[in-house]
DNA sequence: TATCTGATTATTGTACGCAATAATGGGAGA
DNA sequence: TCTCCCATTATTGCGTACAATAATCAGATA
């Protein structure tokens, strides 16, 4: 890290505070304003912003500048769509081929979340379902399709980072990863990916009924302000 | 087009070079030559570059530069495997949501393959072939999926713009056409899926023997020379 | 001859300034 | 009061210069 740029110090900055839900869809980000605030000029700003713009939690016009990416209901939907079968797939995989040391990884963080249930930490709750889906990630043995279904979480993620699961939620979220580590301990591929594709369905209308009727702040709002 | 940026002109200028063939990968892309050649500033070349990152056509490393993206055989493999599974969700898709319209563009677009084949011109077959695989994209109703899949579509062709197909191969790479789009126009999502995956199985089979016996250029050397 | 080291060169990273364009605000006319 | 138009302001796009780092090469030593 300590040979790395500026720009990229940046965008990792600028990106992890987009996923906390520190800066919010629509926001502008202004090159001067973080020039000032990152103490340097707006070149590295020109360029993290344009690295950032490459996962899509930015969005770039061209003379109008940077904004935090905003989404519509029906792009959420196709997002949700598209997140439950890479994540579906990956589970296949995972179940398929994933070796010893990588099963025993995966069981041991579906157990973490049981203990932040136990524990009603809702946020370690969060911490260990996202790992858990890294891990059924990594372990199908695919890079490639591991980073991209990291990238649609990652996107997705931003637009429910203020919502906290409920606990009634949490209990039955993990009821449902339940179902997919089953499966995937047991080698069965099918059940993993149908299992995983139902999880992330409920998931959505969860996230969803969440955000249609949380009107305090719109989701697709102009550039300008 | 007109009111467009420098930088964006640049971009897809080499987007479409790198796609066609004209640069290889593993070929560097110094800012100075690439700003002497366009006849104007670094800036906006290294706008242009941090733009075409985003597709991974071209691959960063921090002070070490641009250079178009290699790829070693393995990574080929799992993006194979991503695309097959991403085609079948178009697909499937699109047999079950596809319009009217869309389903008779789809079936025009799969005649006009024959008739490249007829008048034996590969490459208008080969444009055909990729008018139609956007076509099934366009009509599985989801936008998201829609570009996640064509990237990865990008993705592979830069690697064997320079191949191409034999007169055998279009002739079974067509046949394998008919199945999908007999599949989609009689609504069959899961024959459609399945007929979709084997095709772009067959076609990695066919581009991957073809690029590791081709030694003439290793797909992936050093950034160095 | 091969390898290591230090100086030199080439290339990218960052700062800064001007130009071009978009956003803003105020006044005139209806 | 509302709308349109123009001047003003704010912001991004591009050019240029310098700094920092990596790549290269020559010479010394084993």
């Amino acid at each position: 890290m300590a040979n790395s740029t500026l720009s990229r110090k940046i965008a990792n900055t600028l990106s992890e505070e987009i996923l906390k839900g520190e800066l919010s869809p629509g926001d502008r980000l202004d090159e001067q304003s973080l020039a000032d605030r990152f103490e340097v000029s707006r070149s590295p700003i020109r360029d993290a912003l344009r690295e950032l713009a490459s996962t899509r939690l930015i969005e770039h016009q061209p003379r109008r500048g940077f904004a935090v990416a905003t989404i519509d209901t029906a792009t959420l939907r196709n997002l949700y769509e598209a997140s439950g079968e890479l994540e579906g797939l990956c589970a296949k995989y995972c179940a398929l081929r994933a070796d010893a040391v990588q099963r025993e990884h995966i069981r041991m963080l579906h157990e973490q979340g049981l203990e932040a249930i136990r524990l009603h930490d809702m946020a370690a709750y969060a911490e260990a379902n996202h790992a858990l889906h890294r891990a059924i990630y990594d372990a199908c043995h695919n890079d490639a399709l591991r980073d991209i279904t990291l990238d649609v979480r990652n996107r997705l993620s931003m637009f429910h980072a203020r919502f906290l699961f409920s606990e009634g939620r949490v209990a039955q979220s993990w009821e449902e990863h339940q179902e997919v580590v089953d499966c995937i301990l047991r080698n069965d591929g099918d059940g993993a990916s149908d299992a995983m594709k139902r999880h992330v369905a409920k998931t959505a209308v969860n996230i969803i009924s969440h955000i249609t009727q949380d009107s305090r702040k719109p989701m697709r709002q102009p550039l300008t302000t």
